[in-house]
DNA sequence: TTATATGCAAATGATTTGCGTAGTC
DNA sequence: GACTACGCAAATCATTTGCATATAA
């Protein structure tokens, strides 16, 4: 609950936006923290789950709840869906928006009022395809 | 890892097994526990999260891993979307089974060999609706 | 008998929070 | 100067695990 008050720019805040903005890679807080503290050695692990969480109320960055693991965050706010390599545990994006059918599937089958749905994609990258059945390639 | 030697059928696996087939709600392992409580009060935590990770294995229950929350168990081991209501968190079975389309939409737009997905609608459950905002509906 | 399971409690991993100080507005 | 944010450490929550004992086969 954060939701009062004024917000201010703080030095690991603008940090943490920049990194996560930059990066394609969808990290963990813990990766977020790593990251960061190459530009502020003193952040502490603490500030940098605030500030995600402050960012992804305001809209400015995406949490993702992937099914099962740490929270991944996301510097590309619009709506759109990840894949996971079931190898590496990597997490990309997909190009494609909501598809709006999915919603539609519930219709007339449930009596729940749907508002959303999430959906996640599960499988093997092409690198660790490439590197056969035992790539290790951490993101 | 779980899966050498012979699996034993303990009072413990069987009425977790039990209550699991009768309940039509998807209890979280501390909710198992409590339920399977009243007929084994000296059952511990531990037990039932080991036997809930045994029988998933041996796919005899299926294990939910919902975004955000904790894992969920299902007596029921067919593959089928599952709701979640915002309001009270419960969580309902979605009659329809695997939508076969979705996994093409990934063909040509990813590099990344799809080997399923996880699809879970959020929205709310037509109590919580009936209730007005402030439903606790706790299932 | 003998390996597999259990109960208990302590350990782990991710995330959150309280508190006194520092920094932004 | 007032109030938000920080750093640090301790607290929580869900889940896992080590170990000595109990139990199914």
């Amino acid at each position: 609950m954060a939701a009062k008050g004024q917000v201010r720019t703080t030095q690991q805040r603008r940090v943490i936006m920049e990194e996560l903005c930059r990066l394609k890679s969808h990290p963990t807080a813990n990766e977020v923290y790593e990251i960061v503290r190459k530009r502020l050695p003193r952040i502490s692990l603490g500030t940098v789950y605030r500030n995600l969480e402050i960012l992804s109320e305001r809209g400015m960055i995406q949490k993702l709840e992937m099914a099962g693991t740490q929270k991944r965050f996301d510097g590309i706010t619009e709506n759109h869906y990840h894949v996971r390599c079931i190898m590496c545990g990597c997490v990309e994006d997909v190009s494609s928006g909501p598809i709006p059918t999915i919603n539609k599937v519930l219709n007339g089958v449930s009596d729940y009022q749907i508002l959303w749905h999430r959906l996640e994609f599960v499988g093997i990258c092409p690198r660790c395809r490439e590197a056969g059945t035992q790539g290790i390639t951490s993101t």
